[in-house]
DNA sequence: GTGGACATTGACTGACCAGTCAATCTATCT
DNA sequence: AGATAGATTGACTGGTCAGTCAATGTCCAC
C-alpha cells in the first residue's frame, strides 16, 4: 500500500482550508446558505465534519471569508480606476467589466455573494453594510468628479447616481443568477456596454428639441 | 351604541386573520423571516400559537400572503398605467410614485417584501419568480411602446431597460431600508423625480454627437 | 337549549443541526 | 525512538422550533 501522497503534502498538498472554501461556494450556490448543513460542506470538500471548525469559527465565518475575499478585490479595483485620469464612461466600463467578468469566471461565487450577502442585507449584509457602503462611496466619488468636469448633471446627487449604477449591475447579475436573462460570452460583453450606455446616456433618444415622432 | 359586534362575524371586531398578518409584518420587519419564531408572531398578534396554523398552513404561507397581496396591487397598477396613452416619463413616474408611496405609507411591509422575498430570490423569490418576472415584462412593454414612438433608444433592449428601471427603484428602497439614504416626505418626492430623470435622461449632460449609430 | 360548525388554546413531539471534544493520525525535530 | 505540535476524525450533545392535536370556547340555527 504505497501512497506517494505524503511526500509533497507540506509543500503542495491541497490546502484544506482552501478546499473547504471552494466546496462551500458550490454548496452555498446549490442549496443556499441557510438551507445547507455544515456537514454538506464537509462532504463536498471530502473532509471530516470537525475540520471545518478547525479552520473556521462558525458556518457564518465561512461565508464572511468568501465575501470579504472577493469584495475587497473589487474595492481595490474601484479605487485604482478612480485614481486614474480617465473619462467617466471608461471608469464605469472598467467597473462593470470587472463585475461581469467575475461572474462569467465564477458564477457560483458571485451568486453566493449577491444572493447570500449583498441582497440579504438583513442578515449578513447588516454585518457587511460597511463594505457595501464603501463601494457606493467610491463610485460616488467618481460621479462627483464627472460632475465637476461638467460631464455629469449636477442636479442628480452623486450618491443617487452611484446607487443607480450599482443597482443596475446588481439587477443584471440577479437576472443571470435566476435565469431571467440570457447568458454567454456575447451577452456578457454586450451587458457591459448596455449598463454604461443606459446609466450615462439614459433611455431616451438624445433629441435636443422635443420628442417628435418623425 | 348599536350592536355592531354580533350581527355578522365578518363585520365584528378584529378579523384575527388580519391581525395575524399585520403582526407578522412587524415581526418579520423587526427580526427577519428566518430569525423569528411562529410564537413571536402569535405573541405580537395577541393570539394563541395554534391560531396561526388555523389560518395559515405554514410560516411560509404567511409571508407568501403578505407578498402576493401587495405585489398584485402593484401589477394591476402597472397594467392600468400601461393601458393609458401617456408619455413614458409619466408612466414611469406613476410606477415610481406608487412604489415610493407604498414605502412611505407602510415601510415595514415594503421592507418585508423587498428583503424577504424580492431580494431573497433564492428561497422565496424562487416561488414568486413568476410574479416578479411579470412586473418586468409589463414594464418592458411600456418601454417597447416608447421605442416604437421613437422616444426611447431602440438599441437598448426593452427587457434590459425594464431591469435598469426596476433595479434602480429596488436599490433606492434598499437604501432607505438599511439607513443608507435619507428619508422623509421631501426625500420621497424628490426620489420619484430622480429615478425617472436618471433612467430616462441619463447621468450625462445632454451633449449631441456621442455615440451615433447610423 | 341543543347540536353543530367553526374559532381558539397551548402543551407536546419529532426532527434537525450547529458546534464540541477526546481520540487518532501525520510530520518533523532531536 | 520519543516527543511535540498541528491536522484530522466523527460521535455526541444541547438547544431550537415548526407543526400537530385534543381539549375547550363561542356563536348561530332551529
Amino acid at each position: 500500500m504505497s501512497s506517494g501522497r505524503s511526500i509533497v503534502r507540506a509543500k503542495t498538498g491541497p490546502d484544506k482550508r482552501r478546499v473547504i472554501l471552494d466546496a462551500a461556494v458550490r454548496v452555498f450556490a446549490r442549496q443556499g446558505f441557510h438551507a445547507c448543513r455544515v456537514s454538506d460542506i464537509a462532504d463536498e470538500a471530502g473532509v471530516a465534519y470537525g475540520l471545518v471548525y478547525h479552520y473556521f469559527a462558525s458556518k457564518d465565518e465561512v461565508l464572511d471569508t468568501l465575501f470579504l475575499e472577493r469584495w475587497n478585490v473589487m474595492l481595490e479595483l474601484i479605487r485604482e480606476v478612480d485614481s486614474q485620469p480617465l473619462p467617466v464612461r471608461q471608469k464605469f466600463e472598467a467597473i462593470a467589466s470587472f463585475i461581469v467578468d467575475s461572474y462569467s469566471h465564477d458564477p457560483d461565487l458571485m451568486k453566493v455573494i449577491i444572493v447570500e450577502v449583498t441582497r440579504a442585507a438583513n442578515s449578513f449584509g447588516q454585518t457587511h453594510l460597511g463594505q457595501i457602503r464603501e463601494a457606493y462611496e467610491l463610485i460616488g466619488e467618481i460621479v462627483t468628479k464627472a460632475q465637476e468636469e461638467g460631464v455629469f448633471k449636477a442636479e442628480i446627487e452623486a450618491r443617487f447616481a452611484a446607487m443607480a449604477f450599482y443597482g443596475t449591475i446588481e439587477q443584471l447579475l440577479t437576472g443571470w443568477i435566476f435565469g431571467l436573462r440570457p447568458q454567454g460570452k456575447e451577452h456578457f460583453e454586450r451587458a457591459k456596454w448596455l449598463v454604461v450606455e443606459t446609466v450615462c446616456g439614459g433611455l431616451e433618444t438624445s433629441v435636443v428639441g422635443e420628442t417628435s415622432v418623425s
